[in-house]
DNA sequence: AATTAGCACTCGAAAGAGGTGAGTGCTAAC
DNA sequence: GTTAGCACTCACCTCTTTCGAGTGCTAATT
């Protein structure tokens, strides 16, 4: 167990050490006003703390940086939950003041508001469609040979894809079927309706097409084939400004980990709702270790849930960014609550 | 005028220097088979040619790198073109080869193949929408008080927005609002549809509708307002693979510019139609001045045009990357134009 | 018994010194 | 006109030295 003394030293050199992100001496902490005890007493404190494992030096004679076992207690039991500044607070709503109606605005807003507040790279990952339902399916031709399907999600979310007619299939026949689908399909769970469409198409098939097998792997093709990337980021450059990664490998690394939608999407996917918080080697992903991730849900009408997220040092201002999220997340959800 | 000598000399040290990305020295110049005189002739002919402002020294006694001044006489007067490599000709065919039935796939396949090819930035922008006509315009309503407006132009674009239906307007006012428009609307260019939509409504003002000015201000901005951002980005992070950038200042100001997808947008518009080769401080922001962008443009059906480009360092393989850019331009064009 | 002053010690960072080698410019010989 | 020869330059490397901020330990103080 810690001591209360110890327990203010450690707080003491991590606050420090998020601002200047210089490793921290005896003499620095025992100048600090709500320090009364000498810098001797620190150093015995300091030596324990690092024995525990909380602390760590960079070299021998250097002053103490926290360890990730340090950033860890710390945002569990020593994380006084800090309230919004004013400007904070007061950026968040004039950016939902205005009027918005449309999801991925919302979205783009608050991934550049976040990383704009922060200095960090700021992550936004859409809803799970799990409830969202098929309300409209479409085909309009361009040309005799090629046309655009569009499908329209209650959700608002519009999905489209042009393809080019291929001969086989009669365009009139074409129309009829999507008809038909629409008819059948619309309130359909989206996620389900890759089998609902095999379903119906088979149930269907005598009556009216003639080439049904095409016909269908086109539609799909046109409409499910490809995974749409729900993944928003912003200001990666930020990841530029942080002293910890002006070394050109180190930024390549991690670029190359942020720039796969696929990977970040399953990481933030992964996490549970609510405030979490991943500090270095918690990470999944190992060219992530240096850094700290901060996740907060959002959600919408019907139990669809989305995430969003902070990347930074693992020195970040925690408190101020869990502050910020689980405003930003309650701004968010209320939002989308009231359409 | 230069002499074939010095020709020679000069296209050696800038091909070299293209390669290796180090000062370039007489005696290695020397060594190359197809000089056959000393490295105390070429010291003088290359004092001459430093004199003349085509090399530069990094300090008083390195080699000779190429000035901006000499990689413009470089690409102007010693780019004999260069065919492309097979492997590079495959590449590109193997894209090609694929059936891509949507603009987007085909923007986004070449950015990436561009990028992964040469190991630098690629950038490409959409073509200008000046003979894109209307083909339909569509509201699905969602719930009694959302619905998402659908705009389809005749190259397959979809440009979609969702809104609440203020109490204001009537829904229904709304549906054949949208029908009139319909009728009246197909075929109009894009450009030209902020204008017409105005006179169409303030003409069939008395007939239909109620509040005309709500109306039309809900459309418009739920289709016309925000401009679509055209600009395909290809490996960003390549950039950091290359010598002349591995110093965190100079890649936060670098990126700091490509980011701003208006500002590149711009830059990429601006240039001529066929290949256009920017150098150093000759490109619009000092924030690229370490940097050359290479533009070729493509067409589509109609005059539309786009533009592709290539960033890197100064010190880029111009001669193969011009290749590239033309066959790729090419290849883009064609599958266009077959569509 | 806990705290603190004192002091020797450690180590990184910065500054300086010397050596090396790849390069140059110039002059004189070919 | 070309080239060999040579003195010179300068970045880069390595090796020292110095400096100071920090430590750990011991002994004195409270």
């Amino acid at each position: 167990m810690l001591s209360k003394r110890q327990l203010l030293i450690l707080q003491v050199i991590i606050d420090e050490f998020i601002k200047t992100a210089q490793p921290i001496g005896s003499r620095a902490i025992s100048k600090k006003e709500e320090v009364t005890f000498s810098p001797a007493t620190i150093r015995n404190e300091m030596a324990d703390l690092e024995e525990m494992g909380f602390l760590e030096k960079t070299h021998s004679s250097s002053g103490r940086i926290p360890s990730e076992k340090g950033y860890r207690f710390y945002v569990d039991h020593l994380l006084n939950p800090v309230h919004l500044s004013t400007e904070d607070r007061h950026v968040i709503s004039s950016v939902f003041d205005r009027d918005m109606v449309e999801f991925e605005q919302v979205i783009q807003n608050s991934v550049s508001m976040l990383s704009d507040l922060t200095n960090y790279t700021s992550i936004i990952l859409g809803p799970e469609v799990y409830e969202t339902t098929l309300k409209q399916l479409q085909i309009i031709h361009l040309s005799t040979t090629t046309a655009v399907a569009i499908l329209v999600t209650s959700s608002g979310h519009v999905e489209h894809r042009s393809f080019t007619i291929p001969q086989a299939i009669n365009p009139h026949d074409l129309e009829k079927l999507v008809n038909i689908l629409n008819e059948r399909l619309v309130g359909v769970p989206i996620i389900h309706l890759d089998k609902r469409l095999k379903q119906e198409l088979t149930h269907i098939l005598d009556h009216y097409i003639q080439d049904i097998n095409t016909a269908f792997n086109y539609l799909k093709g046109a409409l499910l084939d490809q995974q749409p990337t729900n993944i928003y980021v912003g200001g990666i450059t930020n990841m530029l400004l942080q002293p910890e990664f002006n070394d050109v490998a180190k930024i390549h690394s991690l670029y190359s980990v942020i720039e796969k939608e696929d990977i970040m999407a399953n990481i933030l996917r992964s996490e549970d709702r609510g405030i979490h918080i991943s500090i270095g080697h918690e990470n999944q992903m190992i060219e992530m270790s240096d850094c700290s991730l901060i996740t907060a849900t959002y959600s919408l009408k019907g139990n669809q849930y989305g995430t969003i997220a902070l990347l930074g040092p693992k020195r970040m201002e925690y408190s101020r960014v869990v502050a910020l999220l689980n405003a930003l997340s309650g701004q968010m959800t209320n939002t989308f609550h009231n359409w």
